[in-house]
DNA sequence: GCACTCTATCGAACATCGTTCTAGCGTATG
DNA sequence: CATACGCTAGAACGATGTTCGATAGAGTGC
């Protein structure tokens, strides 16, 4: 019995909503009888805006795609969707619903920093090759249930350690914000010609190294100390690395 | 003797740009002589894009209000810039060149760690009520002089810590990476009736705060656990917060 | 079977945005 | 005076988000 939009109340309702059709695993598609127009499902709209961001990014989100895509007009979207932005939510709120039921099973019985630890990956991995939910995630978390069950499901895992409810609130509050901005700096970062793959990644990234040792050790020491490591790393490790910094720090705090 | 865009490669010049006019500390007004047409540059584009941003958002930034602004017309604006996106890069790095100017004093003497914490800090004081800027610090960063130039001089603070390049490496991004993650989320939060001022913000708060409550002790404890300090809480602190559990990671993991 | 209602589909039409193109002004240079 | 070039300026184009009205299909009452 999961409640629909407790806290949300995103849009008005433009002019009617569907009924929410109970937990159908009908897919979408128009399989069925004989029907000769099309029928679509809000569940169908939201996994094909999903795997059209995944393809083309967030500028490749049109409706008029998507319409292409779902093999019926640009109005259609407009019964399940009230604008663009409730899409990008519930395309965002969908990708965390997957990210809850990867982690169902993690927490409890261990550490619970190392439960934080699993969450904040499973998190992270669901970002990998995502940019657009860097933008969405903070923004989702804050409104729409998947979100505010993540942010518990971490939260949980704290109140087991030795700290005050703000000390908790502001670490829960900490590990989400770093998993957003590494979220935020991977999909921006290579520009245009990696992602086509018109310039392969290592090249691109070697060349940024010679430029980056070009800076000089005069003006830019530190870029000119890190020249190597930077070409050398590797994404997921730095956000291992920084997030088990973050940890040690809630770790200290609370055997303090 | 600073060098322009060394790294960018931003765009390839679609027809041609200005030659940079030296620091010429004009401000960017027609003031002159008795010159009839409109006269701009390159600082006073950028500087109203900023200020445009501020006002009205990203979604306010429009080529169209931007040349009303200027008292000009859109084509003025793509002589000094050839596309939006290097128009917001533009916006970003001259923001962050103000927080450059603002910790030029910092750093050096004290605690290398305390030093981190206060550009981050001048960092993060940039971003208050800057959404906009979130989003594109880390594209930024990588990318234009300054953002790099305020990476250089975190990074060089660690220098002076007991860590192997690869720590300090991850050091410096894991804070970047929080402060671009926290920007993120103050941009999101509030759902427009805040940002307008039609709804007062603290009720806005204590709605949510109610809402929290009701999801329940039993199927969000820890959300229920939080809810006093969530209407409480200070965005600023918070961050404070946060940083310094990162920086406890750091600091533990020098002494080692 | 028939009229009627409600849900849902679909595409034309509109406003707005980023961007391009071309015409032309004004200044400097010969 | 004539020519070249830096820069201004707005019309025009294609794409996008959104609205609106027409209409088909399924269910309902008689």
């Amino acid at each position: 019995m999961r409640r629909e939009q407790t806290v949300s109340g995103a849009s008005q309702a433009g002019r009617g909503r569907p009924p929410a059709r109970g937990g159908s695993a009908r897919g979408g598609g128009p399989g069925g009888g004989g029907r000769r127009r099309a029928s679509h499902s809000l569940e169908s709209v939201v996994s094909e805006a999903v795997a059209l961001l995944d393809e083309a990014g967030e500028q490749g989100l049109t409706f008029r795609a998507l319409a292409a895509r779902l093999g019926t007009g640009v109005g259609s979207i407009y019964w399940y969707v009230a604008s663009k932005d409730e899409l990008l939510e519930r395309a965002a709120d969908q990708v965390l619903a997957g990210v809850l039921t990867q982690t169902t099973h993690l927490g409890g019985d261990e550490d619970p920093i190392d439960g934080i630890r699993q969450i904040a990956i499973a998190f992270y991995a669901a970002t990998v090759n995502r940019p657009w939910l860097g933008s969405y995630f903070l923004q989702d978390t804050g409104t729409q249930i998947n979100g505010l069950t993540l942010y518990d499901r971490m939260g949980r895992e704290t109140m087991r350690l030795d700290l005050t409810p703000r000390q908790r609130f502001d670490a829960v509050s900490a590990v989400m914000a770093f998993v957003v901005g590494v979220a935020a700096d991977r999909g921006q970062d290579p520009p245009q010609e990696v992602r086509d793959g018109t310039i392969d990644r290592d090249v691109f990234v070697a060349s940024f190294r010679d430029q980056m040792r070009e800076l000089g050790a005069d003006d830019f020491p530190f870029l000119h100390h890190i020249a190597d490591e930077f070409a050398a790393h590797d994404d997921a490790e730095q956000f291992r690395a920084g997030l088990d910094l973050l940890l040690a720090g809630i770790r200290q705090q609370a055997h303090r």
